[in-house]
RNA sequence: GCCCCUAUUGUCUAGUGGUUAGGACGCAGCCCUUUCAAGGCUAAAACCCGGGUUCGAAUCCCGGUAGGGGCACCA
């Protein structure tokens, strides 16, 4: 049975790698019929912001990535939560000291910045309390001095491993420092938690970032020291931006929610992310989340690191704008409507846009128009291609105005045979009529839907001040 | 400084010794058309560099270069 967890820290809110490797980590599992886990690692006291792990569940549940046990929802593994596992951490790290893998290490934090101001960093670095007696050992609590526990790194040799993404990967101990397993405050480091709690809640499958590559060694040697067997690992390259720099909250760079905020559906989103790095091995793109699932496979993850694309998303985020139901995409729509609508058939209007909205915060500005009609130059009513002039569009306003005012079923259909039988008669394009209706119910140079659509839309009384004032603007 | 990883069009990618190097976004053009969009079609655009191995390398090996990551009582 697959296992795998998210575990992120409690430090902010959720970003875009964040939110790729949970749904990496909830598709390795899930399509292996396994669990997804969620564990909340907030052993750094001074970087925990308590609202950050609400912003953990929504982020989830936004996405749509459902995890099987979790701090608020118990599977016999529990908890799920580092900061109430203190204990397991403490009995644990003793029983590496006394197996000889782990020491008590008195030094004082400020013992350290001195070592490495010589210039070179210290690597492989192996502390003095290392090789302490017994007596000395005692004598150091004795003096009442809180040590941290330090994995003991065995001399020489190598250690390697194979991931599923990078390969096999080996490196030498001497690489390798003796890290603090359990910090003086009696809260586990990060390198020992997440060995002890992967092995202690049965994960199988470790889905993490890249930067964890150079130091899974040591967390393997943890696992032989404590006589586990090793999780798979599945390290992921990083998501950069398009200048190749890293995504950065102080830059201004969006996180998931942003992008929600944003106007993005979370399934576009979610969609997109999960191509960043991975394809299915066929030319398909429109993933929903149980489609992904299917066709999710590990062995398919790329080793270097993808540029977000704001370009791909976006287009992405329309295709999933168009999938959506009639019903559905109004409802969202519905939110974004400005003040001023109501005398529009929403419904109809959702329709018109559904097709053009390729981001929702964008619709206010698409719909905006009929609201108020923007002022514009009468060189709006210039267009080549429908041979449309000043002259005509006169003529053609003056002309269709009564026609339009004595028109009793205002619909799209019934306006489009009126003004497609009077261009007939007229012997002028249908365009040549249709462009300066539209350029004067819109006052813009495009719109969404055409000179019929947005008249029936606007309704008769408005349809036919617009037309006047586009008179005015003409004469 | 030491170690690890990566390298195909602007971007995401396919590709596992023989391909006109395929697709997608974006860009440009055309068609469709009641403007725009959507849709359809077309174009421009890539194998980091240098050595090997081989009859033959984007693909295998070595070396550069460039980028990323790690070397915390952060995760």
């Amino acid at each position: 049975m697959f296992r795998t967890r998210f575990a992120p820290s409690p430090t902010g809110y959720m970003h875009i790698g964040n939110l790729r490797t949970a749904l990496y980590a909830y598709l390795i599992a899930k399509q292996a019929g396994g669990a997804f886990i969620l564990r909340i690692e907030d052993t750094d006291q001074s970087r925990n912001v308590p609202e950050s792990v609400a912003a953990i569940y929504n982020g989830l549940k936004l996405a749509g990535i459902e995890y099987d046990e979790g701090p608020d929802k118990d599977g016999g593994y529990g908890p799920y939560v580092q900061s109430q596992r203190l204990g397991i951490y403490k009995k644990h790290s003793e029983e590496l000291i006394k197996k000889g893998h782990a020491y008590y290490c008195f030094c004082q934090k400020e013992d350290k910045p001195a070592l490495e101001s010589t210039g070179e960093r210290v690597q492989g670095f192996r502390d003095p309390c290392r090789d302490l007696n017994a007596e000395e050992i005692q004598a150091k609590f004795d003096a009442g001095i809180l040590p941290v526990v330090r994995q003991r790194i065995p001399e020489g040799g190598e250690s390697s491993f194979f991931d599923h993404v990078y390969g096999e990967i080996a490196i030498d101990n001497s690489q390798l420092d003796d890290q603090v397993l359990l910090k003086s405050d009696g809260f586990p480091t990060y390198n020992f938690a997440n060995v002890v709690d992967d092995h202690l809640m049965g994960i199988t499958h470790v889905i993490r970032g890249q930067e964890y590559l150079s130091s899974t060694p040591k967390y393997n040697l943890l696992y032989e020291a404590f006589g586990w067997e090793r999780p798979e690992y599945i390290h992921l390259p990083h998501i950069i931006k398009e200048d190749g720099s890293k995504l950065s909250k102080r830059k201004g760079d969006p996180s998931y929610e942003d992008l929600v905020k944003m106007g993005y559906l979370p399934e576009a989103i979610v969609n997109y992310v999960a191509l960043l790095g991975w394809n299915p091995g066929d030319e398909r793109e429109f993933f929903l989340l149980p489609e992904l699932t299917q066709a999710f496979d590990m062995n398919r993850i790329n080793k270097s690191s993808a540029a977000f694309s704001f370009d791909k998303l976006r287009w992405l985020n329309g295709e999933h704008i168009r999938a959506l139901s009639p019903e559905t995409f109004h409802e969202l729509a519905l939110t974004y409507y400005p003040q001023g609508l109501e005398k529009i058939d929403l419904g109809k209007l959702s329709q018109l846009i559904q097709i053009r909205t390729e981001n929702l915060a964008e619709i206010p500005n698409l719909v905006a128009f009929f609201v108020d009609l923007p002022s514009y130059e009468s060189d709006l009513f210039l267009h080549q291609k429908s041979k449309s002039t000043l002259e005509s569009s006169l003529l053609v306003l003056q002309q269709v105005q009564p026609l339009l005012a004595s028109l009793d079923e205002w619909t799209n259909e019934s306006l489009f045979a009126l003004l497609k039988s009077f261009s007939q008669e007229q012997g002028l394009k249908v365009g040549t009529v249709m462009w300066p209706i539209r350029t004067a119910l819109s006052g813009q140079e495009t719109s969404p839907g055409g000179a019929t659509e947005l008249a029936a839309l606007l309704g008769k009384d408005e349809t036919l001040r617009r037309i006047r004032l586009g008179l005015e603007k003409l004469s």
